[in-house]
DNA sequence: AGGAGATATAGACGGTATCTATGATCAATT
DNA sequence: AATTGATCATAGATACCGTCTATATCTCCT
């Protein structure tokens, strides 16, 4: 088989007509390029350049093999600049799976950040729940995942990110219950607006509410965040939220948060990424950035 | 700079997606496959691989580099199927150079043969005088070329083909001279039909006669050798041609041969290539099978 | 738990790619 | 015609590195 780092000679070779130049192009000597160029013309047995007092040229064969081998040559280099850029991050593409919430209220500044240092890079933000973003991430359609924790997953390695704080929130219509501390009872109450039930918070608020012996149901069910958020303003009855995700309501005090007797466990954002598996370089800095 | 060797084992790897595999079709051992991938891998800065229990994958970053490496080494393999090609005289071009007489009555034969054993070779025959035939050659637009002698030409390099003789003939219309032995100065006395002023034959037999203290000027000239020799059928004159290019003529006894008391000189054919050059392998067959 | 199959690592060896030095050839210049 | 300055070819020595064997590590499957 022969040797492909001597087509890499030829190149040079027929490109610049020269053996002497064709090795000051590859930093070798002259003897070297000579030497390449005779094992290929021995190993096709066929004679690939006149050689004169000028330097050389391509016989017909010699033109022949050149005009597959400049393709070739061409697409490596081709392909070794597109490395270059990749490494550099001046190419490429971050996909991150999670939830829009996250995406929106907690990835947001850094997504921002990284795509004005990094422009040529494609940012692709996958929708999903929790057990739907593992699976992106095991299918490789995803390179890092944004979920709740805790994530307990032997395939996953995940990284903690900010603590997150849920809490029962209500709007003017409720206006009563400001500044009231309240219990579970007291609450149920009410009506309750909640996240659908495959979500990662409504499930650990539903547990909460049976160890102590209460059945957590809702009213209303909805599928995002915003409309969680708007029902609560319209006065439909007490959304249970992130508190980080409506921050600007409680300051401009459309909504506010119902005290409760009983501390609400914190959430953890996590980082989530494939044990074992290299990750992309545009991941591996917007990860670090994150931290 | 990386070593092009190593895109043949990537390129290998990520087709069959395992480092054994790549290695059997390269015939080398697994690490030394291993360590040619983590030597591109170093030199990029960059993962190309997903490695586990059941082979290897490709990374985003393998994917693009694969995506030049695959038509590059595709191209590769072309190339050296063509050349295999070429050496097996299974396609390729030979160029010729020469008169259309002696490509008809001398080349012909083996022309037939070579073509009907290398159907894949492009014949080329490019008509031309010995001058034109020579500048031909030296501007590389044929391979080899067969002219009459001498050449003289440090550049060229000439091989003996056949030994051809010039003659007078004449038709019917002089049939009168048929069996005489004739003197140039009867000779001189009947119309002269001779080729065109820059052929080497007619410069030879002009010059002979001119040593003999006779001009041989002719009463018609023209340009090709059919036409002399019809020229001489039909009684216009008589013709200066070659004897073995008008046998068919002489046997039918539409033309016969003046006998004079002078021997013409005979001319050889030369098949000429450049000296110092290479020749194509098809070139190559050919005038060994000349020989 | 153990085996089969994958890749990674370590260290030794040998082939060969590369170098230096020199020769041969040609062309242009003096 | 001799000289100079290019070119490529050849020979022989050296050292690098590509490749090997042996072994470790990991994962999956039985």
């Amino acid at each position: 088989m022969i040797n492909y780092e001597l087509y890499k000679v030829f190149y040079w070779a027929a490109k610049t007509g020269s053996l002497t130049q064709a090795a000051k192009a590859l930093f070798l000597t002259q003897p070297s390029v000579s030497h390449a160029i005779k094992q290929l013309e021995d190993s096709f047995g066929v004679t690939l350049f006149y050689r004169n007092s000028k330097g050389v040229a391509l016989t017909h064969e010699g033109a022949v093999l050149y005009s597959y081998i400049e393709q070739s040559q061409i697409l490596i280099s081709l392909a070794e600049k597109k490395m270059a850029e990749l490494k550099n991050l001046d190419s490429g593409e971050l996909k991150i799976g999670g939830s829009d919430s996250l995406f929106k209220h907690y990835l947001l500044p850094f997504l921002e950040d990284f795509h004005r240092q990094h422009p040529g890079i494609t940012l692709s933000l996958i929708h999903g729940t929790t057990p739907e973003v593992i699976t992106f991430l095991k299918e490789g359609r995803i390179d890092l995942g944004v979920v709740r924790m805790p994530i307990v997953d032997p395939q996953l390695e995940v990284r903690e990110g900010i603590q997150l704080q849920d809490c029962f929130v209500a709007g003017a219509h409720y206006a009563e219950l400001k500044n009231k501390t309240m219990s579970f009872n007291m609450l149920l109450q009410y009506p309750i607006i909640l996240f659908s039930r495959n979500s990662r918070a409504r499930m650990a608020v539903t547990e909460l509410f049976h160890d102590y012996g209460y059945e957590l149901k809702p009213e209303i069910e909805v599928g995002s965040v915003d409309l969680l958020i708007e029902l609560a303003r319209k006065g439909l009855g007490i959304s249970y939220v992130t508190r980080e995700f409506v921050s600007k309501e409680l300051e401009e005090g459309s909504l506010f948060e119902i005290r409760l007797d009983v501390q609400l466990p914190p959430s953890q954002v996590g980082i989530m990424i494939m044990r074992n598996m290299p990750l992309s370089s545009a991941a591996k800095t917007f990860i670090e950035r994150v931290r």
